[in-house]
DNA sequence: TATGAATGAGCCTTCATTCAT
DNA sequence: AATGAATGAAGGCTCATTCAT
């Protein structure tokens, strides 16, 4: 337990010395984790992957949870300033467009094809089956867009709005989205005269706000003539 | 008669001879498949789990593949008398009576307290990382469900509908109800205040379908608007 | 420990109510350790070619050892009057008849098509690797004809013959037969153009008997000239 | 670089980096392997004599078949030049002579007493039952001093020489030698009273070169006469 | 800084065997 | 007389990890 002041377990911040392995290593951590999850994956498979020692794993990250924890964290480094949340709109805007940008950058987001492939599906995975990153990544990153996205419902909604009804269609939007990414094993299985992909991510992301904006209307709508 | 093909592999059919401890470790296998995933499962806790000596399971499985795979078929016996596509609804019905009825069945599913939680889950499962399962449950369970949901959804968008956007309605459906099992974790964490379970099931349903429907009409009136 | 006095371990006399499936067991067995040598044969091989359930190998043999025993036994059944040692010839001819007679007799035995093949393999490989079976065997069965042979020899060897000599003559005559059933692998690879079986079986054996027939001639003349 | 192909696999070329731990296992291996056969060895047994971890053997051999490959490769280390076929004769001497150094050299081969006991016993287990490596000992080391055996007794027979004949004499030759080897165990039994080991295999080795002269000389005799 | 060597724990599987029937 | 069910022991192998260098 000699050399244990390295690299492993440096804050975010000091982004220095990044040795090449160390980068490489993360990287193929990245893609085996998304693939095959966090037990599945064999150090050894990453060690090849990156080109490097078997040893260097546990030289750079401690262990085997401490690459995933730090492969993890690596998703979201510069996320605010690539995916801003409702790019291209302002807080002031009306709130039909704000969902609408809300929701093509979250899509974007999902497909983007320059953002390598495992970030969305280690993010993905996280969700599905946590691992203890999880409790992080929802405080950190997560809960501050979940807000956003409640302020922009409860506006549609007007006088519609109450904790539970905003919360529930919080989760259909999102639910809607997340499905494109979740559920694509069963899609290219169902539908497979229409892979989804980066190309019509658009395309997905407008059928979306469309049908979510025609259906918060009716709720705001149908409470309107309830209050009347 | 060498007993090297003992119950192992028989057909769904021959319910029969159904001993108990291959019962045991049936149950005890879909738990931990759908806890922890097929390679992070080990046979010897399914075996402890199910008071079962660890050669059991090559006895009457062959191997842990087997036992997967003999657990994933066991999900869906019975499923279609047990849970009907549109619960007390006939297919001469108003279409937003069976889209209601569709949505209530589907989330009554997920969330039936008396179907082995494991079942859900294991599904859920398939759906995020396949095995070679997926393609059988599709083919014979979800492809006939996915069709009536299709001709349910056609009908209410009425001279709107294109192949494309029936497609797009169907996923927003089923993306919202999958979102309350595939992403429970991340719920639970951003809306502690409200957990999800078996006694809200129905509330849930009645939102999706609500959503849904206001947001079907409006593609609908959308498409006649423009179309006008 | 309840029906222990069936048929396992039985002297080879009561050949009486041999079960059709002992007599399967046994004929399987054989074969396969044959094949393949004890430990790497394995019950369920056995049974599944005996068409008979696994544990009626413990049933009637008490064990795989006691299956293994009862197999070797089985090679020596009969023998003596279906292999006599010296086929066709009375002790009182001269000895280089006796000699090629046995010589014969014995590559006969090596070869004979009719006799299931496994016997002549089984013998060979307790001679290689040897288990409790073997001293038995030598005692009974293979000692009396080498001390037959060990007459002969010293018949031709005559004024030549030592103790020493003649039990090394005995060898080089045993070397030879033996040499075409345990190096038969190698055989098949160095003299590929010249496959050695049941068909020149004579003629092999002719050979050796001409072969040795001079070597110990002359053996024995270089001894008189010695003497002389 | 990983390290999934360490020094297992390596042709017999380089030598050089031999690890202490890596000698113990192949050491260790050819005695159990000579003793027992492949299948019935552990690798547990082989681990525990060389003192080294289990996964040891699938660190440098990948494989218990890794490991028996290696050490049946090990067998032939250095063997033209500590066991020449002829030793201490010429190809220009007289046929008997090389004929009896042959024998000589052969049997010397296997009794050496400062050549590890398994070198003899393995390559004898696999001419009786072979495995994959065979084909390559044959080929390499076996045929070409068969080779040779076969010019040496081509001239020894002379005018008598016919492809089958010297075949015929090569087997007597050989197998008499190879007697001594594969049958030790019978031969314990039937004479005890004349262990053979290193210190009469000279004895043993001039026994088999009179006795095949002898032989031969005669076999030879017999065409001219014949002839004549 | 970085790595080849080595390890202990644990995995899935197969084996011969037993037991109740 | 015979067998399906079940078991404990052991087998080969892989894993993440450590340690000396």
């Amino acid at each position: 337990m000699a050399p244990l002041t390295p690299p492993g377990g440096t804050p975010l911040a000091n982004v220095e010395h990044e040795t090449d392995t160390r980068q490489r290593l993360l990287n193929a951590a990245g893609e085996v984790f998304a693939e095959v999850g966090f037990h599945t994956a064999t150090t050894r498979d990453i060690a090849r992957r990156a080109s490097a020692n078997i040893a260097a794993i546990n030289y750079y990250f401690r262990d085997k949870q401490g690459l995933y924890t730090e492969a993890v964290r690596l998703i979201y480094r510069d996320e605010d300033t690539k995916y801003p949340a409702t790019p291209g709109v302002t807080d002031d805007a009306p709130p039909d467009c704000r969902l609408r940008a809300f929701i093509h950058g979250f899509m974007h987001k999902l497909f983007d094809a320059e953002r390598p492939a495992w970030h969305g599906r280690l993010l993905s995975r996280e969700l599905f089956e946590p691992t203890e990153a999880l409790d992080a990544i929802v405080a950190e990153r997560i809960r501050p867009r979940y807000q956003l996205l409640r302020g922009i419902i409860s506006d549609l909604l007007g006088a519609a709005r109450t904790d539970a009804l905003v919360r529930l269609c919080i989760n259909s939007v999102i639910g809607q989205c997340l499905h494109y990414h979740h559920a694509r094993h069963m899609l290219a299985r169902l539908q497979p005269e229409c892979p989804y992909g980066p190309h019509n991510a658009a395309e997905l992301a407008e059928h979306v706000a469309r049908f979510s904006l025609g259906a918060i209307a009716a709720l705001a709508r149908g409470a309107e003539g309830r209050t009347a």
